[in-house]
DNA sequence: TGTCATACTTAGCAATGTGCAT
DNA sequence: ATGCACATTGCTAAGTATGACA
């Protein structure tokens, strides 16, 4: 690791990690002496074309050998061939390093082993050494070290009003300029040829997934293309031959750019250790910023590069080119006492500076689809980021103090003569409920027709979908935030909604008079706006607005869902493993109250069904033992019964298809042969299966006539299998499509986690990842008996 | 009272990383 | 050791909230 630091713009940086406080970490295995005194130079600027091979001197005799070809053809076949060999060759590499790695760290763990005992006697031998030497770590070791020193929540806060009193930051950092392949497309079978610019556009297309979830769907395809065409047009300019996407063909282009995905694969570990340590400098020069004294992380520091808008949904802008932005567009915020950041892109500056501390934003630019605001700001661990989420939770908990009051009020209202008062009642009920988002206006023309609360439509709701006599069920189907699907039947006449004085009927009899006399692309609660809704909810709680009740009900749910886990009887007879799964259940609960939901991949979906069919062979063949059974049993003619074929040839079939694959690969010296050998490969990889699903197949048969408690035994042992596999099964399907994630990060209360694990010593490692870790630190240190309740609100 | 601008939170997807079974 | 499935991270789109202004 370089740790040179007089690259980092930031002057207050280096002396901040040389005096950051010694962090006590986790005890790590001893280091073996650095084997890397040396290195050699690098240059400053590792360009792209670094990572490609020097091109073997082969052009004279190149013709000969590929007669009939064109030059292009040739140079492709050279390149491929290239390619092959260095991935060949980086395979090697690996394998050595890995093995080397290994053997290390044996060696290593031996040392640790035998030499316990004179570790200790050296230590109380050290007596007068003077200050201890701060341990080897590498730069973004110390960095992270000197962020955890930081704890905010135990230091001063900015003046009020204010989110920092000095900052200091490394600006941006911008994609590299674009080099032209000259790679050329065709149009109606005819090279065009194309400026950068241009070029760049049309990579954008050639690059896209045909089978993706915008152009794999013929009704987002077309918009998709419409817009991608209207900008590619516009950037060809006036009189451009080319007329009709149609006959645009990127073919050539895309596989160009599959090659190049293939080149960059193929890296050699020296350059990969480039690559890596160019990717550091970047980091440091940028990832890191210096508020009121304490050192930082940024979350985005990276400029998002030119490509196509990737809208979800039907978003009527998805396809359209998304421009790159230089330094004049962005914004920077920083401290006047600082220097400000170097603009990175030579020959350009900043748009503006600012030094504003009221924000937290360090970077603002607009994007040039629908002209929004982005920003660069800090990174989830950050005081800023931990700070509101910690405010966001004690708000959420004090509205435990506060919900039965807000609940009296709407039930009040729900029966309010005045329709607005009734629809704000209505909505107040949806939102704590059934957990809705607030739901503004959109503009259709300009993005996906997505609704929330307020702006859901006659057309959303389906009175009495079962058609029964006396029925309170709605069907409510719409689509939402990232246009994922909602579709809930609620009965209103259910317990759930009616015990406790919870008003179900009412709400239905409620939505019943907002829809009637209505069109169906009306909207239901015409009287109301989100900020209408959100003026009343501050006036029942301080600070309270619609998006409070998702962050109240899911933590509240974990919570009651945990408590529920840990009652049962056998609890603390779990293992670890069993506990985290209960408290995934608990997560699953959360998230499904949240919609939070994930599109199944289509390698999931066949995974699935593998499985199905695995299941399926396992009861056929328990039927056959259950059959066999009875005819040992009863002595019947044992002829019947099916013996299990000798697999011993098969195995060696396989084998000898395997060995003769792998000998061909390394015979094959035509190209003609090398085809053949992956062929042979392939074919023996099949077989291999093919054993596998023949030996599952009669996984049930005996090569001689079993006795009858033989028999007995494996029926139990399926019966065992088969319960497994489907509850396996049972649990993926149902989960599949549930993305527990979102509520970990941004809905339950990560103190009620901390706690469970606590009071159940469950690692926190096995509930949160790193990065959550890292931006729940401010969390960790609750008891075990924490309760996400209404006094913990009243911190801050 | 509605609309716009601003700033920040929440969200799923794709790429990448990791750990486990074979 | 290898390949696979699952988990995590990076990216950036898509929301909410709120205050200024017409």
């Amino acid at each position: 690791m370089d740790d040179s630091d007089d690259d980092i713009p930031i002057a207050s940086l280096t002396a901040k990690i040389a005096a950051a406080p010694v962090v006590k970490s986790e005890p790590k295995p001893p280091k073996s002496p650095s084997s890397t005194p040396a290195k050699p130079p690098t240059p400053s600027s590792p360009s792209a074309s670094a990572a490609i091979p020097k091109k073997i001197k082969k052009e004279a005799n190149l013709t000969d050998k590929y007669p009939g070809l064109t030059p292009d053809e040739i140079a492709y076949k050279e390149k491929l061939k290239e390619i092959k060999r260095f991935a060949k060759i980086e395979k090697q590499q690996k394998k050595e390093k890995k093995k080397a790695k290994k053997e290390k760290k044996r060696q290593r763990d031996d040392d640790f082993e035998s030499k316990p005992q004179k570790e200790k006697k050296v230590r109380t031998v050290k007596v007068d050494m003077g200050p201890k030497k701060a341990k080897a770590t590498d730069k973004t070791q110390r960095l992270a070290q000197a962020m955890k020193a930081f704890l905010w929540w135990n230091a001063e806060t900015p003046p009020e009003g204010q989110q920092w009193s000095t900052m200091e930051q490394g600006g941006i950092a911008f994609p590299e300029e674009y080099v032209p392949h000259g790679v050329k497309m065709l149009y109606d079978g005819k090279e065009i040829t194309l400026t950068g610019e241009q070029e760049e556009a049309a990579n954008f297309m050639a690059g896209m997934d045909k089978n993706g979830m915008h152009l794999g769907n013929p009704k987002t395809a077309k918009i998709f293309i419409n817009n991608f065409f209207t900008d590619f047009q516009a950037l060809l300019g006036k009189g451009h031959p080319v007329k009709t996407f149609s006959k645009c063909d990127f073919s050539r282009i895309a596989s160009h750019l599959e090659e190049q995905k293939m080149v960059k694969k193929a890296i050699t570990d020296s350059e990969r250790k480039m690559n890596k340590k160019a990717k550091d400098e970047i980091n440091f020069r940028h990832g890191y910023c210096i508020v009121d004294g304490h050192v930082e992380k940024v979350g985005n520091f990276n400029m998002e590069p030119p490509g196509t808008f990737r809208g979800r949904g039907e978003h009527p802008k998805m396809g359209k080119i998304k421009q790159r932005v230089l330094p004049e567009q962005v914004f920077m915020n920083f401290s006047v006492e600082n220097a400000p950041p170097i603009c990175p892109v030579p020959g350009h500056a900043w748009g503006e500076i600012r030094h504003d501390p009221c924000v937290q934003w360090l970077g603002n630019w607009k994007e040039n689809i629908n002209g929004q605001d982005k920003y660069m700001q800090l990174a989830a661990m950050s005081s800023f980021k931990g700070k509101s989420d910690r405010f966001k939770y004690n708000k959420a908990a004090r509205l435990c103090g506060n919900i039965e009051k807000i609940r009296r009020d709407y039930k009040k209202n729900l029966l309010a003569k005045e329709k607005g008062l009734r629809q704000l009642a209505t909505a107040m009920w949806v939102i704590d409920r059934l957990a809705l988002r607030v739901g503004g206006e959109k503009d259709t023309d300009e993005e996906a027709d997505t609704v929330g609360c307020c702006s859901l439509r006659v057309e959303h709701m389906t009175f009495n979908p079962s058609n029964e006599d006396d029925s309170l069920e709605v069907e409510l189907e719409f689509l939402g935030k990232d246009s994922m699907l909602f579709k809930q039947t609620i009965d209103f006449g259910s317990e759930l909604y009616t015990n406790n004085n919870g008003m179900g009927e009412q709400v239905y009899k409620n939505f019943k008079n907002f829809c009637t006399g209505k069109k169906k692309t009306d909207d239901i609660f015409e009287t109301l706006t989100p900020s209408a809704l959100n003026d009343h909810l501050k006036s029942l709680m301080t600070g309270l607005s619609a998006k409070v009740f998702r962050t109240y009900n899911a933590s509240v749910t974990l919570q009651d869902e945990l408590a529920k886990k840990e009652k049962v009887e056998n609890w603390n007879s779990l293992t670890v493993t069993q506990k985290v799964t209960n408290y995934n259940d608990a997560n699953r609960i959360v998230a499904i109250l949240c919609n939070h939901q994930r599109t199944v991949s289509k390698a999931q979906e066949n995974a699935l069904e593998s499985i199905q069919t695995k299941l399926n062979t396992l009861i056929e063949q328990k039927k056959v033992l259950k059959k066999m059974l009875k005819l040992i049993a009863k002595a019947g003619d044992l002829s019947m019964i099916p013996m299990k074929k000798s697999e011993a040839e098969m195995k060696k079939a396989v084998d000898a298809a395997l060995e003769n694959a792998k000998k061909m690969k390394e015979e094959a010296k035509t190209d003609e042969e090398k085809i053949a050998a992956t062929k042979a490969d392939a074919e023996a990889k099949q077989l291999r299966k093919d054993m596998g699903d023949s030996k599952f197949s009669q996984a049930h048969l005996w090569e001689s006539v079993p006795t009858e408690s033989q028999v007995a035994n494996k029926i139990s042992l399926w019966t065992g299998k088969i319960d497994r596999m489907s509850f396996d099964l049972k649990n993926k399907d149902d989960n599949k499509e549930v993305s527990l994630g979102t509520s970990k990060i941004n809905y339950m209360d990560p103190r009620a986690s901390v706690a469970f694990c606590k009071r159940n010593e469950v690692p926190i490692d096995r509930v949160f990842s790193r990065t959550l870790r890292d931006k729940f630190n401010w969390a960790m240190s609750v008891e075990p008996e924490w309760q996400f309740c209404y006094e913990i609100g009243l911190e801050d």
